[in-house]
DNA sequence: TGATATCTGGCAATAATATGCAATATTTAA
DNA sequence: TTAAATATTGCATATTATTGCCAGATATCA
């Protein structure tokens, strides 16, 4: 087998599987390690891969280099964002979670939409400070500097005397059977009372998230009336959610 | 698997969740933990995330506002702020207020200081919650777009039960006669709550407040523990007031 | 404060790499 | 075609990288 040969194999492995190891090269070429290894890294400075200890990667297998923005799957949390927006009727009372997606629910809100708003996230509630027509109550308390909302016993107890129309809350983790989970105890307890002070709680939800799932239990998947992801409502992904009678937009 | 693999996985679980746990790390990848550390220091140490105590959590979430280059008389209030780091010991509980000049003394407390901060604004919150040693609590209600800080009757409310050491706050209008006074009512609601619930309260005001007033009245000077502005503590024009006895820095 | 978890730096075992060398294959030039 | 020049390959060896484990230090939490 001619060296170019054995080159275009292993460019054209690593652009099929983002990886391969010097090892399987070798078997598969039927040539030595080394040879595996010389090629490879002629492959690394012509530009065509990216060599690393053991073996190679794909160039856009790091996605990093190409990201431009610090939100991951920003694209993905606007299309949500979009869709939530469209739920929300002038004069309604809702409540808007932390965490990026809620941000950019936040964000897209309508300059001349008329809203009473409640959050308890730092960067909410300065976006919603720039919108005239909305009134937002910010619930007050200790202030998670991971999470950039304030938690514990007394935000929880604030909102026993509120009752939104929507609450747009986000999660960590969601999954058909061990609904929606966290990482943190204290992030439970709080997305608990939210719900529960909420006629119509809406989960936005990438698709990265669904299946997936953590420590601490926030709800059931049927205390949420509307789930929002990036996906069109119908894909297939979404199934398992549909039928078990939430709504999915 | 492949370090760069690992890596990837790394990454993609942190900008998903926005954290994640060594331990967690280590078992889903099928990795000591010291591995899954040596990990996530590399991408810490690539800027990709930031390591913390435990795990790492993802670089875009805890963006802080940048500073608002045409603040008006910043050199002068970025002088008082200084002065009033000064007087803050570790350990202590202190109130910060809205308002530029208390926003300069909340970014110039020193990282390593560890302190209770209690404050009811936005931006002071925001930047409370880069220092690590701080814990901040916020002081839930209505939000004045305006001032930026939440207002209103259970604002006020929620300072009957706490007593701070000092209260660093601004003032619109001050004067030896008049004492602080305010353009806005709610406002002069809220600041009496504050320097009810203060053991020392300490005045932060530039120079060119001083001998102004206004509407409505705050309390009067004598109220007030420290005063400080961007002046000489022996300058002239500061005589009355070191005259009616309060202290002046 | 004590109890627990995490971090640091060092160490050893293993895996991967670089390098020199000799054997073999390929190309070049007469 | 043939001989010399060049390139490729596999192997042996020394070097380096990676990983897991450990002990003492440090941080966290109740």
């Amino acid at each position: 087998m001619l060296k170019a040969e054995r080159k275009e194999a292993i460019l054209k492995e690593v652009e099929l599987h983002n990886r391969v190891l010097l090892a399987d090269l070798a078997e598969s070429l039927d040539v030595s390690i080394d040879t595996a290894r010389r090629d490879v890294k002629e492959l690394d400075s012509d530009g065509k891969l990216r060599k690393v200890h053991g073996g190679a990667v794909s160039l856009g297998f790091n996605s990093l280099v190409a990201r431009n923005t610090n939100v991951y799957a920003l694209d993905e949390k606007i299309a949500i964002a979009e869709k939530a927006v469209s739920l929300v009727q002038e004069g309604q009372v809702i409540f808007i979670d932390g965490g990026t997606t809620c941000l950019e629910f936040a964000r897209l809100l309508p300059v001349e939409l008329s809203l009473t708003c409640f959050t308890f996230s730092i960067p909410v509630a300065h976006v919603l400070m720039g919108k005239p027509n909305i009134e937002t109550i910010f619930i007050g308390g200790k202030i998670d500097p991971q999470a950039q909302i304030t938690i514990g016993l007394e935000t929880g107890r604030q909102f026993e005397d509120i009752q939104v129309d929507y609450s747009f809350i986000g999660t960590g983790y969601v999954d058909p059977v061990r609904g929606l989970t966290e990482f943190s105890w204290d992030v439970v307890q709080i997305k608990k009372a939210v719900i529960a002070a909420s006629k119509k709680p809406v989960l936005l939800c990438i698709s990265q998230k669904l299946n997936s799932h953590h420590r601490f239990k926030t709800c059931d998947l049927s205390a949420i009336h509307t789930m929002i992801t990036e996906l069109d409502p119908e894909h297939n992904r979404l199934n398992i959610f549909r039928e078990s009678g939430i709504q999915v937009l």
